[in-house]
DNA sequence: TAGATTGTTAATCGATTAACAATC
DNA sequence: TAGATTGTTAATCGATTAACAATC
């Protein structure tokens, strides 16, 4: 149930940083760069890198590397950061603000074309230049700007119905920035971002440094 | 370098997840929750949430399941969520203010006690209650405030130098939202945090939802 | 040529899942 | 007791790493 397994899902999750090490290479007019190179900068092993590249099919030549043009295109590609898609924010708050406002995710293909929120005070505003509606509009609104993705930076509290709404106006794809699991048809996806586990990791990593917690 | 590998890495960023059931479980006066109704709450199998729980130490009641009470202050003091750890913010932008707001953290012993900007413009002001200094004034404020965790927001172009002073000042973790992979001692934790490698996840399982494209 | 780097095939490692006896 | 659930031990699965021939 809403359950499915990409394969090589911790590749795909390394491609990104490695393009933006491309991207600066060829910034800086190189022609190739090698697995070993980019290894070395992201503190991996050149194996992983040289396997994770081959998914996206571009060959290498011995002694020079991969070619930097075509590497770009085909992680983009295989990413499909080469399309435009067109996103609408559920929750017009501080996260919202940053998220609209990152520049980067703009050069992926992510194009925010609205924003909703249930507080009067912020209808009828912008965020981002990003207009912000509410939540009764969005079935209208999604067609309207031919939404694909939802971003969804509500309360917790309100996630689920939040959710609800976003299926309801016929959107597929959920990136979920709250901590609740969301209950959805299979045909929908969602993508969890958690902070939280990020800073547990953080946490437990600090405690294995600590002398006065590894000595027990 | 500045590689330490964390055992059961998948399982200690589940934890917060279970976390977040359980208290709800206890807020319902739950006294016992099992993990089979875990793990069908969050779509996993009952083997790995056992599995996971195996961690914190606590032993379950067969037939009931885990201890609530327990359960809750062992998962909170395996993270170290059970003890208050002072953090400064590096780079007083969008993406701080969503961070310093987000009541959650608190709750897991993360208390925000500055903020530092280069901006003139905000420092002197507050986001949600914590205080923005110059960069120059790191070393001294971190002293004062005992900080132990820096959280990194700044641009990609200055967060290796704003990565050297936070070291300077003596803090040995590093929460970096930055896609930079900083250079940093060994005795520095650090989180990397890349929103584009979830994202990257998200237009991946797009794609082969995708009739279109999964039919190649 | 010599040497760095690739891509392939095999080995290792760690995480997930299965099977099942123990138990409340 | 019967049945749901735990914890342990073993099997499977997938990802990482190693070894090495091929190549520019």
């Amino acid at each position: 149930m809403n359950k499915l397994k990409i394969p090589a899902a911790p590749s795909i999750r390394r491609l990104p940083s490695y393009l933006n090490l491309i991207r600066q290479a060829h910034a800086e007019n190189y022609e190739f760069i090698s697995g070993t190179f980019i290894a070395n900068e992201l503190h991996l092993e050149p194996i992983q890198v040289r396997k994770d590249l081959a998914i996206t099919g571009i060959v290498g030549k011995p002694k020079c590397g991969y070619p930097v043009v075509p590497l770009i295109t085909a992680i983009e590609h295989f990413l499909g950061w080469d399309a435009k898609k067109n996103v609408v924010v559920v929750g017009a708050g501080n996260l919202s603000t940053a998220l609209t406002g990152y520049q980067e995710f703009r050069h992926h293909g992510l194009n925010f074309v609205a924003a909703f929120d249930n507080d009067p005070k912020k209808i009828g505003g912008t965020i981002h230049n990003v207009p912000i509606f509410s939540l009764d509009e969005m079935c209208v609104k999604v067609k309207e700007f031919e939404a694909q993705i939802a971003v969804l930076t509500v309360p917790s509290s309100s996630a689920q119905d939040s959710a609800d709404r976003v299926v309801a106006s016929g959107i597929k794809a959920i990136w979920n920035f709250t901590n609740t699991k969301l209950k959805l048809p299979d045909d929908v996806t969602c993508q969890q971002e958690d902070l939280t586990s990020g800073y547990a990791m953080l946490c437990v990593m600090m405690g294995e440094n600590n002398p006065k917690r590894t000595k027990e």
